[in-house]
DNA sequence: AATGCCACGTGAGAAG
DNA sequence: CTTCTCACGTGGCATT
């Protein structure tokens, strides 16, 4: 981990550079590259010389991409190695895909009956949005079950950490930070959590991921950093389109069972 | 945007493939590529021969973090875009990144401090549920917008009327519906909506999917996602973003702003 | 010297 | 047709 290739050859600066020449490079082909609006015309030869430039621009695109992802991800873990503008792009990735899975929370529910102070308003609150959310018309039914739906994961969460404040002088405490550790996420509320049989679903023949069905989620740490890799080539399917439409949580309301709390009866 | 490319010539599936061959390729270079351990006589030639095979490992390897990425993502926010296995590396990047930003700005409902008791707790528990919603992004702006507005409405009705009640049994009563007015009923919400704005920001002219820029509110963090970086864009930008509505309602604070959740003590 | 990472330019396809 | 994305192979450079 130590520093490399700070400035190359020419145009300064290689390694994730944020957008390395980003306005109007000088250099190269003045009147193409981007502002082809008029008297350009594209010759045949000129094409073949921004296309690299093209290219290049959609490179820098992808880093800048990973760039922000880096800060991002070092701001969320201080991870040592995040700190070196110049981290690996496949660590910056595997990192992100790890922390991402953190963010899925066990998540192991309870909530019974309501509770009064701070707690028990907390929930009512909750409960009041999401009741409203959940009979609100001006939203597609499929994206509003959604929404409530995570809704009430992440109210069970809210709940659950309210639990372990003492109801009455959390006001100082709760607020800043960490009240909302990831809105979304938390995957596949279709359940439980668990996934029944392989196939069911998915029917997403090549690598369907979602490591283990039941390790995975839960288990706050990783599980596989890339052991795994098992799914092998996908090819075979000859499929147009993804098809697949049943990917997701089933969306016909009344999924979502144990795990995930609702408000309303 | 449909699908592209899903097999290849020969070695079979280009895009996004999770590790083509992984072990011991069998077409390229037998003792090479992997298994340099005994017999292996690095003869200058077959170095080079292997170079593209290391080199295709580690853009494997990406890729299949990349992947990965996707699916967490698809998980996380039913982006449909997200669904199709051939989506572009830079949006499943940029896409990221918003995300991530999301997480982190929960949005600490109340820069002040909180009121404590039964009422304090409702109006959490309605902030929080607003503001997760408003960083929802499976929703179009336009409605989204619109519910939170309506729900930040019915959260001020709510949090008055509680402040009549005592601050504990109430529970049992405030509890199902019957709190909430009627929902809205549409009203402004253009037509159909659910998808975003047909144009963003993004400089790219051709496709360029993918929600509302910045979007969400509050969002302390963010500066640009990519808004500053017109590289001397195509077409003129021209528009701006939907800019910051400031739906929160006076009451809850709206403040927020500096604070940015950090999962760190 | 050897390994690893990266940016580059290029041909191939796909989408519009 | 064009326009864009991708995987590929390669040279360059850093690190061990």
């Amino acid at each position: 981990m130590g520093i490399r290739r700070q400035i190359a050859e020419d145009s300064g600066h290689k390694r994730l550079s944020p957008h390395t020449e980003q306005m109007h490079s000088p250099g190269i082909c003045p009147q193409a590259a981007g502002c082809r609006m008029r008297n350009s015309y594209p010759n045949r030869e000129d094409k073949r010389l921004m296309k690299p430039v093209i290219e290049k621009r959609r490179r820098d695109r992808i880093n800048q991409s990973l760039e922000h992802l880096r800060t991002l991800l070092l701001e969320a873990t201080h991870d040592e190695t995040l700190k070196n503008p110049k981290a690996e792009k496949a660590d910056i990735l595997k990192k992100t895909v790890h922390f991402l899975k953190m963010c899925h929370n066990p998540v192991p529910s309870d909530g019974k009956k309501l509770l009064s102070g701070f707690k028990g308003g907390f929930r009512e609150g909750l409960n009041q949005a999401t009741s409203f959310l959940n009979s609100a018309d001006s939203i597609c039914q499929k994206k509003k079950e959604y929404v409530v739906q995570r809704l009430c994961q992440h109210m069970e969460q809210q709940t659950q950490k309210h639990c372990h404040d003492s109801a009455q002088d959390v006001s100082s405490r709760v607020n800043q930070r960490q009240i909302l550790p990831s809105p979304p996420l938390i995957s596949r509320v279709t359940g439980n959590g668990l996934e029944q049989s392989p196939e069911t679903q998915t029917s997403r023949p090549p690598h369907s991921h979602h490591p283990s069905p039941s390790s995975s989620f839960r288990t706050p740490c990783m599980g596989q950093e890339q052991q795994q890799t098992p799914p092998q080539t996908f090819q075979a399917n000859t499929n147009k389109k993804p098809t697949q439409r049943t990917l997701f949580p089933p969306t016909s309301s009344s999924v979502n069972s144990a795990l995930v709390w609702r408000p309303w009866p």
